[in-house]
DNA sequence: TGACTGATAACTGTCGACAGTTGACAATAT
DNA sequence: ATATTGTCAACTGTCGACAGTTATCAGTCA
C-alpha cells in the first residue's frame, strides 16, 4: 500500500493540498510547518511532504530556512509594493497583448464575467473574489502568452496569501468593476497601450488598498 | 558520514551543480536524467538529487514526465516567442523602472559595462556573453525591485539554455551594444517610457536573432 | 513475414530509520 | 539575582530498501 500513482502522484496531490492549507489560512503567516507532524496528518511519509513544501517554497508561498523548516511568509507594506511592481509588469503586458490577440469568443466571455459581476452586486451581495479572478484569467486567456499566464498564477497566489483575512470594502468594489469595464473597451478597441495603462491603473489601485488595509492593522 | 550541512544542504549545493550540468550542455536537451546514475555520479542519495531536479523543474530548467523522470526541454519556435513575450514584460518593466529610480553610482555602473564591451569588441575579440549578462544586471540593479529581478533572472537561465551552443554574429553583437548605450542615454534621461520602448526594440532584435539561428538549423 | 501478447528489466515513487544540528531548559558559578 | 555553560529533546537532512509502473524484447500465432 506504497505508491498509487493511480492519476497523479502523491506528491502532486500533497503540493495542491498544502497550498490550500496555506491560501486558506489554515497554516497562519509565520506558522512554521512541522514535517513530521502534517506529515503524519496526512497519512504520508516525508518524502513526497518535503517535495511538496520545496516545491511551495519555489512558488513564494513558503520560505525555507536551512535545518529549521519552513514557514509562511508574511508580508510588509514594501513586500507588497515589490510584489505589485512584478504583478503589473505581468498583467499591463497581458494586458496589450489580449488588445492585441483577442477572439470574438474572448471578448464576449469577458463581458460575460462583467454582467455577472454587476449583477451580483446590484443584488446586494458583494463581488465575490471568485470573479475577480474569473475576469483576470478570462483576459489572461484572450493574451494566449503561456509563460506569461504561468507567472501571474503564480503572482496572484501570493496576492491571495495576503489579503487572505481582509476584507474589501463597497466602494473600492464598485472602482474594480469601472476598472474592468474599461478594459473590456480598451480590448475590444485592439488598443494595447490604452489597455496597458487601464491595467496599470487598476492594479495601482487595488495595491494602495492593500497597502491601506495592511498598514493600520 | 551521511548528513554535512556544515554551510549548505547537500541538495543545495546539488541544485547549483545539476543547473550548471542542464546550462553548460554537459545534460543535452531532450536528454532524460536517471536518478540512480546521476546520484551515484554525484555520490549522494536519490533523496536529495530528487529535490534539486524538482526544484529545476520549477525553474523551468527541466521538465518533469510523471513515472517517466526529468529531461532537458528542447525549445521550438513558439516556445522561443512565448519565453520573449515574458521576458519583454520584465525587462521593459525593469527599464522603466530603472530610469525612474537610478542613482549616479548606478549610472556610472552602466556605463563601466557598456565601455568594457566596446573595448573587447575593438579589440578584435567578440563580444563576450559575461558581458552581455552584466549590463541586464546593473540595470536590473538600478530598478531596485527585487521580484521583477528575480523573475528575469530565471528567464534569462531559459534563454541561455536555448543559445547554448550557438554562435553569434559579430553585426548583431554591435547592434546589441548600441541599442544598449541607447538604453544608457534613456535612463540618464530618467526618461520611463523610453527606457521601455528601446529595452523592448532590443529584446525583439535579440528575440529575431535566436529565431532565424533555430529555424534553420 | 508481420502483428500480437506475455515476461522481464530498468526506472520512478514511496517509505521507515538513522545522523546531525539547533534551540531551550536546567544546573552552576559569580 | 543574573549570567554562563552543559545537557537534552525536537526537528531537519540524508540514506538504503521496497513497491509499483512503464517500456522493451522475445516468443507465439495467424
Amino acid at each position: 500500500m506504497t505508491a498509487q500513482p493511480l492519476h497523479l502522484s502523491l506528491a502532486g496531490q500533497t503540493v495542491d493540498l498544502v497550498r490550500e492549507l496555506v491560501l486558506t489560512g489554515e497554516i497562519p503567516p509565520g506558522e512554521r510547518v512541522n514535517e513530521v507532524e502534517l506529515a503524519s496528518r496526512l497519512g504520508i511519509s516525508r518524502g513526497p511532504l518535503r517535495e511538496a513544501i520545496r516545491h511551495l517554497a519555489s512558488e513564494g508561498l513558503l520560505v525555507l530556512v536551512p535545518n529549521r523548516g519552513a514557514h509562511v511568509p508574511k508580508a510588509d507594506a514594501d513586500e507588497v509594493r515589490a510584489l505589485f511592481e512584478l504583478r503589473i509588469a505581468l498583467e499591463c503586458a497581458a494586458a496589450s497583448l489580449a488588445a492585441q490577440r483577442r477572439t470574438g469568443a474572448e471578448l464576449a466571455r469577458l463581458r460575460e464575467v462583467s454582467a455577472e459581476s454587476r449583477a451580483n452586486y446590484q443584488a446586494g451581495r458583494r463581488f465575490p473574489h471568485r470573479l475577480d479572478l474569473a475576469f483576470h484569467q478570462a483576459l489572461l486567456d484572450a493574451a494566449r502568452s503561456p509563460r506569461i499566464a504561468e507567472q501571474v498564477r503564480l503572482v496572484q497566489q501570493r496576492v491571495i496569501l495576503l489579503r487572505s483575512r481582509l476584507n474589501t470594502d463597497s466602494a473600492h468594489q464598485f472602482a474594480s468593476m469601472d476598472d474592468h469595464d474599461e478594459l473590456i473597451a480598451a480590448v475590444a478597441a485592439a488598443d494595447a497601450a490604452l489597455a496597458g495603462a487601464v491595467m496599470r491603473r487598476h492594479l495601482d489601485r487595488v495595491r494602495d488598498q492593500l497597502l491601506g488595509e495592511i498598514a493600520p492593522s
